[in-house]
DNA sequence: TTCCCTTTGAAGTAA
DNA sequence: TTACTTCAAAGGGAA
């Protein structure tokens, strides 16, 4: 069933075709069953976006006009750090913001799934035309191109690295919350106390640890029936947030000025995710092409190139305004 | 013209 | 249950 169109024109139907999406839906001549042809009449209803990705969509004008830098992937780069060096709280405000995104997401388009996009946008390149299987074995430790059999690969408890253990120096501002918040103690959530403790791996037990500090996807993911989390209680029907009246999705305008309104950060801890660990190592991480970042713990600034030269400047730029360098941990060697 | 890069998070699939 | 994959934004750069 069609996700009932509603009347609201929600920003995230994209009345053309996805962004890069190749003609025809990319596959040509597979158009068979009717279903999927209905499916490609259908318009194209994008994800809510996520955390991160409002606060990129709120930050990035910042950035751009700091730090002087147009490519998005360094951008991008500079943003991801931010993200890790903002506080609890402020971090919260967008996993609640994005919380909200999904509700209303969910309520607009009923029958919407993820996997509707998928396909909708050409397959992601994972070869990079050498080592096609060092891809998934490339971590950071891993020099390119070497493969790995998936056992030694694959220690049991990678999933206890934190991505940014593994792409930060533990000296990533995870470490240094700002406050020790007292938003996260939330009315719905049962106070964690620890708040010194980002890192699961840190403690003995990660299970306890996963329930005071992860993030709203991990509590939600074993409860999808319910959405969210039964601790989570799902603000209320409610009356729209103020913020919500200029919908973030809502391209005619109004970006997000700032979810300061949002009351109570219903959301559980947003820092820790440890299941993107793996997902995230999938990529051997390349700085190579446009921002050859100087490997980690090895200061030495050798290159001379251009884009070298560029991605100092936005090292710099990231320095200056946020936090120590400690995750330039795109070491390739 | 199209895809890649780069980031994190949510949600999907496969084993 | 775990691991992995895809997509969401964005825009310069490469093919």
């Amino acid at each position: 069933m069609p996700p009932a169109q509603t009347s609201v024109p929600h920003p995230a139907i994209v009345s053309p075709a996805v962004k890069q999406e190749p003609r025809d839906g990319g596959h040509h001549g597979k158009v068979s069953s009717p279903v999927e042809k209905a499916k490609d009449d259908r318009p194209h209803i994008k994800k809510p976006l996520n955390a991160f990705m409002l606060y990129m969509k709120e930050q990035r004008a910042k950035v751009v006009s700091e730090c002087t830098l147009k490519e998005s992937a360094a951008i991008n780069q500079i943003l991801g750090r931010r993200w890790h060096s903002l506080s609890r709280e402020e971090q919260a405000k967008y996993y609640d913001l994005a919380r909200k995104e999904r509700q209303l997401h969910s309520q607009l388009y009923p029958g919407w799934s993820a996997r509707d996009n998928y396909g909708k946008r050409k397959k992601r390149k994972r070869d990079n035309g050498k080592c096609d299987s060092a891809e998934v074995s490339a971590g950071p430790f891993s020099p390119p191109c070497v493969l790995t059999p998936p056992q030694e690969r694959a220690p049991t408890h990678t999933h206890l690295t934190h991505t940014h253990l593994s792409q930060a120096s533990p000296a990533s501002s995870l470490d240094s919350p700002a406050t020790p918040t007292t938003a996260l103690a939330s009315p719905a959530a049962p106070a964690p106390t620890h708040t010194d403790h980002p890192h699961p791996h840190q403690g003995e037990s990660s299970s306890a640890y996963a329930e005071q500090v992860q993030p709203l996807s991990l509590i939600t993911k074993p409860n999808r029936a319910g959405r969210d989390h039964p601790l989570h209680t799902p603000q209320p029907p409610a009356p729209q947030p103020s913020y919500l009246h200029p919908h973030p999705l809502i391209r005619s305008g109004a970006k997000i000025s700032g979810p300061q309104s949002s009351s109570s950060f219903s959301s559980s801890h947003p820092h820790y995710s440890p299941h993107m660990v793996s997902a995230r190592s999938r990529t051997p991480p390349i700085f190579s092409r446009s921002f050859p970042l100087p490997p980690m713990s090895a200061p030495p600034p050798t290159s001379t190139t251009a884009a070298h030269h560029q991605s100092e400047q936005s090292l710099h730029c990231a320095l200056t305004q946020s936090q120590p360098l400690s995750l330039v941990t795109r070491t390739k060697n």
